[in-house]
DNA sequence: TCCCCTGGTGTACGGCGTACACCTACTACC
DNA sequence: GGTAGTAGGTGTACGCCGTACACCAGGGGA
């Protein structure tokens, strides 16, 4: 019966089915874990098959990439740039957080991948049919940088780096210990209050989404008002 | 006279040394080829020696995370804030430059060393000596992400992504190949006009500096909006 | 019938981080 | 001066990694 297990042989690999083991494995196992060989056995298969449907880790990784990019829901049609740009980084922001080992593994690679550049493709373009002149398109790209992937590497939370495994256990409030908030006051005041609910609007710890959407709406106000002002690139003066 | 010089012990080791010819290593051969054993190659010495030093690969990235963190000029006191942190975050930016591989390796590490936390706490403070709320000063920082340490990670340089040797050739103009271009028109448009310098007043290519401190003045003018307007956190409605 | 081509296999190599036992030279103390 | 303890460099070895290369099974076309 083993026998007839082997005989009826598995669904064959294919390229489309190593990527999203792949993409399985990091979200579930955390990105450190993805490894050849651990997603071989996954697989059911021996480490060197996967080469024949990529190249090396490396091209493994971009398609990995590409498949967590392709998640990305378009924005509805017929809405105002600054609507259409919002609703889609937001989503990309979803995506993201399915996925957490995403942003570190897109930063670390050399990002022309196809899915990425049609996403940036469209996303320019709809700056584009909102008005923008190419140059302040470009700078408005480049300023929003990571964040229109949706997610903005943050330098405070301490969740989700190196590609933990899914849901860890949200932190309770983890009140610092005092001899770093002794040398730390201004951290610590801070930490104080994003952590007593007393009259601070922020619960427990830091609201995630609420610090991204307010960095979001920080820059996309800005740009609308250099946009309405109809601002041309010119050197500011040293 | 080899075994003289056997004799006259070379400087020996130390944490201090070991950090600093980890730095000189990465910033010269790139990150990926920092290892221990590279390392200890490096400084004469067998590769178990660096343990006596450091507990793990893991400690070293994070001390040498410090030493580069160390580099950042702190601001000239008694300027006001926005000329203050502007001015600070630009020398981390210089910082960073020197050190190419830094930007990732403190995206993919823990971020609470000593001088990360230093650097923050005192960055805070200078919003908060300016008359920002607790809480302002919170979402501010959270919005300014990694940029307040210098570095935006952009979505399209190609360039020091995942550490490459020093100066590499900054790349000439490099027009994407037409099936590119077709594929990405929008894409295409901004690469054309940033290469072009007709009457764009791009030079060669992205000014990254200019990128930088375009992304950096939109947030510093949208946070000092907010801090005189008296802005106070409340959920925006849905 | 034969051949070739696609795709899975097995073995092996060099590099990595690092555990662990060892040795050596120096310091402290009687 | 002798001895014990310790800080710091050494050597060996293990298990993991990515992947080169030779091999092989089986199915489809000539």
């Amino acid at each position: 019966m083993a026998e007839q297990a082997e005989t009826l042989h598995r669904t064959p690999l294919s390229r489309e089915r190593v990527l999203r083991a792949a993409v399985a494995l990091a979200d579930e196992a955390g990105i450190e874990s993805l490894s050849m060989r651990n997603l071989a056995q996954d697989l059911g298969v021996v480490p060197m098959a996967l080469y024949k449907h990529v190249a090396n880790k490396d091209e493994l990784l971009d398609g990995m990439i590409d498949v967590v990019v392709g998640e990305i829901r378009a924005p509805e049609p017929g809405t105002d740039w600054k609507r259409a740009v919002r609703g889609r980084i937001l989503s990309a922001r979803e995506v993201l957080q399915r996925h957490p080992w995403a942003p570190l593994a897109i930063e670390s690679r050399n990002m022309a991948t196809p899915a990425i550049l049609a996403y940036l493709d469209s996303t320019i373009g709809t700056f584009r049919a909102g008005g923008f002149t190419v140059d302040l398109t470009h700078h408005v790209m480049h300023a929003m940088g990571s964040r229109i992937l949706g997610f903005s590497q943050e330098l405070f939370d301490a969740d989700r780096r190196a590609g933990r495994s899914g849901r860890a256990d949200t932190d309770p409030p983890t009140a610092l210990p005092p001899e770093i908030a002794a040398r730390f006051p201004h951290v610590a005041e801070i930490a104080m209050a994003a952590s007593h609910d007393d009259e601070s609007v922020l619960g427990q710890g830091c609201d995630d989404q609420f610090e991204f959407e307010f960095a979001l709406d920080l820059l996309l106000d800005g740009i609308e008002r250099l946009h309405r002002h109809g601002w041309a690139s010119a050197r500011r003066p040293g």
